[in-house]
DNA sequence: CGGAGGGTTGAGATTCATCAACGCGTGTGG
DNA sequence: CCACACGCGTTGATGAATCTCAACCCTCCG
């Protein structure tokens, strides 16, 4: 079982993150890689959480549905290098959360004892499912003020200079990861909405083409920073930023 | 520093379960108790996290503050035995969150490094930690749900079940632990809607006076159960709930 | 060429927030 | 002891915002 290359060089909190040789083996050695085509169910709701799921190529979307009109409510949408299941793992519960790919994937799957067993032995790896996991919180209480305080607009500003962030705060040039349907329901709104607010962006400097998304210059985006997102741009506080509601 | 005796006999997953006496000792010798009057803000949005906070008794709450009108997003309701920040000191980042007192409360504060130190240390505190999280990660995304597509009669619905369940499934009666405007926040509705949500309760079978709900018969709150909660409920599957969705 | 899926646009309906007023219990100060 | 103010909860009327439904465009693909 081998991973590409530099698949750990990304900056988000990483599952195998310090991990020594013989501790990452013996993860790798009990884990299946898997291919899947697009659209496949690989967790339901109120199963028994099985593995941990490492995207290697591909994505997932984590979701619930509510059983009377079947409506859906997207909890994370994942790219390579995420991971999904391991908080499920220690709720002691069957699955809240529906797991399915939103394109051909390849997947490791690391088995729910595995895990368990490796996090008593190796307390590194131990936190690094803490950082995950607290990471994973995170969102998700942005996504609950998103969804209760903020409007629409707001809430694509935000997942924008998130979006921007991540790709470097240099370029002015991003792409949406997803299609728009999967962004808006993450968001908690409809497509139509999403596709009414995309126009409205205009206004602060952001032109939208399809899937490109071009920033006018590096402080369009600054109307909609907050507090624990400004510790992470570069910008904060070295020059002003313009738009800033903090200052 | 000594704790109330059976301080730790609750189902929620506890801070302090299964540690050695020796491991808790050394948690407790760096920690300080302290009294706060009622609405004290203890973390603010922004602040590097200092601390965990142990409610000994007294009630907090975590919540999000939007810039432009100040509008609150609840993101937790605590009462004695529950713990905040312990996902915070992970995150590696300020504070996304406030803390405030709703009550007067007497508080545990552990801080920040010894939390960090203990965990490398004892790995029995980190799987505790680690089922706190996710926890508190699996109630963040029955919100994002519930706001996404519950209607507010389903989310008091849900709400009730899950209190009626800690209450233990053979009282009929239990009481709102928090005032109503607290619990319409957290369920991300007016306190208006709120109370006409409580109204329509009752054509279920649920009388409300004041902050005492009083069930017509155990299966009332069925109607509002899902997969994840109904393997919880011990009437699940035994005697088969009448208005289950489920089925 | 035709169909399917994603995205956009428009018109209408619904729902919840907003605003305002009131009742009630409590605590306070004259 | 009473008057009053205050906080919380409730009720009613109004309006705005977003969802819904429908039609349309586009691209991709068989």
């Amino acid at each position: 079982m081998r991973l590409p290359n530099n698949f750990n060089e990304q900056k988000k909190p990483q599952l195998f993150e310090k991990l020594s040789e013989s501790s990452l083996e013996k993860l790798l050695q009990n884990s299946v890689m898997q291919d899947y085509e697009s659209g496949r169910l690989l967790v339901q709701q109120g199963d028994t959480p099985e593995y941990v799921y490492l995207v290697i190529e591909g994505a997932l979307k984590t979701f619930r549905i509510e059983s009377e009109e079947g409506h859906e409510a997207t909890i994370r949408m994942l790219e390579s290098g995420d991971t999904c299941m391991e908080a499920v793992l220690f709720m002691g519960c069957p699955s809240p959360i529906n797991v399915q790919t939103v394109n051909p994937s390849k997947i490791l799957q690391i088995p729910e004892r595995v895990i368990k067993k490796h996090v008593i032995e190796d307390s590194q790896f131990a936190v690094n499912l803490l950082r995950i996991v607290t990471r994973h919180y995170k969102n998700a209480m942005h996504q609950i003020d998103a969804i209760n305080i903020k409007s629409p607009l707001q809430r694509v500003g935000y997942y924008f200079l998130v979006k921007h962030l991540d790709a470097g705060h240099k370029n002015l040039d991003f792409d949406l990861p997803f299609q728009k349907q999967l962004i808006a329901n993450y968001l908690g709104m409809t497509p139509e909405t999403f596709s009414r607010t995309l126009k409205q962006m205009k206004s602060f400097g952001i032109e939208i083409e399809g899937e490109k998304i071009k920033m006018r210059d590096a402080f369009s985006l600054c109307h909609f920073c907050d507090s624990d997102t400004a510790a992470i741009c570069p910008l904060h506080n070295k020059e002003h930023c313009r738009n800033c509601l903090l200052h």
